[in-house]
DNA sequence: ACAAAAATAATAGTATTACTATCATTTATA
DNA sequence: TATAAATGATAGTAATACTATTATTTTTGT
């Protein structure tokens, strides 16, 4: 029996969970790649159900639609993604210490966590920086937050918004300045990237500008 | 011959200019309040004709597509906030009141201009807000940026950017500071309203909350 | 005022997408 | 080993994202 860290997912998601057969991981395996190779707007069932060797009524067993299915895998990266954070600053006491490191976290290229075997971190971390915000500007973003489809978005977003705080309890937006820290760790990378312009980040194209950039953006004001 | 403001318009964007004929202008007209009330996955060019009363064919004369056509009115929108900005600040001197000026007009409702009677600045805002990130979030984006498909957008960024030179010399960042006022200014206003446990903005969701934010912290950086 | 050119309307057609339905077969489980 | 559950194979539908053709109307240059 090998040890695999398993993320709750909201049930309400799937129509059968993925999780509990080879062939739900092989849709979330697949998928990413998928995704992650054509973008989410040529991405279809048909696809994926050829990449995977079965059928398109096969993926529609498990999944509604490819929106959901970009939410679950969305999601699923936001929980690992704050269990990595709170794994990695457990033994951090100074909060300042602990805000850069999540910062660190959020802006570096992700590397494939072997503990998950059908799901590729490097590869999601590229999805959510390219397709994230489409999970949620939809016009039905409404319905789908009551189903608590961004609850680990939100989760993720108050624990940094807790951490804001310690290092200043009169710091006025610990939620606008987490999600902003969030989005832009991810926005100023795909700005690299693609439209450079609308960045100051040299040519080698390195997560560390991005870092620091963030860095210099959220101590000022958080230590004004 | 009534005064009207011409932004003038990226030329490979479309296949027919749409402001030279009344089909043309029709197509802008409706195709924001469309976009606007069913979002861009749901609009089509059927529901676009079918609301102008032509025919789709008719409207592929104009525009290959309806990202073209997405990318074409989200420009438009840049050149003209390039223009009110540069307009409403002009006698503004002193950087600060400069770049605070700017941020309000980022951040605020904008209300209908009636200087362009077939355009709804008001809607194409909240088109801006809401659908704004997915004319560059695509697979295309670096042929689209050849294109010069971003250059209002880019524009605007380096306008901010000098603004914010001119506010501290020093300061390292400034485009990717104007970038992320501009990118945040939007997002945060779509937070505030969709997913406010993102937000640490009230009820009333009065954008005063987010231009507060804003200064906030861009100036606690940009003065440091 | 009239011919030529350009734009529009009307219609049809295709490949792909986003599904739903049915039934046979394989695999897991009690 | 029977039974249920999951999967595979196949088919079908409505909508989307286009392209093509021809007829009609509008614009324009002389």
């Amino acid at each position: 029996m090998r040890l695999e860290v398993q993320i709750k997912m909201n049930e309400t998601l799937y129509l059968r969970d993925p999780e509990q057969s080879e062939l739900g991981r092989n849709i979330i395996k697949h998928s990413i790649q998928l995704i992650h190779k054509t973008g989410f707007e040529s991405f279809t069932f048909k696809k994926l159900a050829e990449a995977i060797g079965t059928t398109e009524a096969g993926i529609y067993r498990y999944f509604e639609n490819k929106h959901k299915l970009l939410v679950y895998i969305i999601s699923w990266y936001w929980g690992w993604l704050g269990f990595q954070i709170v794994y990695q600053t457990k033994n951090v006491n100074d909060p300042i210490a602990k805000l850069k490191q999540v910062i660190t976290l959020l802006a570096s290229n992700v590397k494939d966590d072997i503990m998950t075997s059908h799901v590729d971190e490097s590869l999601l971390h590229q999805i959510i920086i390219a397709e994230g915000s489409k999970s949620y500007l939809t016009k039905h973003v409404g319905e789908d937050n009551k189903q608590q489809y961004f609850k680990p978005f939100k989760d993720l977003c108050n624990t940094v918004g807790e951490i804001i705080l310690e290092c200043n309890p009169n710091y006025q937006y610990p939620h606008s300045l987490a999600s902003t820290i969030i989005e832009m760790a991810h926005l100023q990378n795909f700005f690299m990237h693609n439209l450079p312009a609308l960045t100051d980040f040299d040519k080698n194209k390195k997560e560390d500008q991005i870092i620091d950039f963030l860095n210099n953006l959220v101590f000022s004001s958080v230590n004004k």
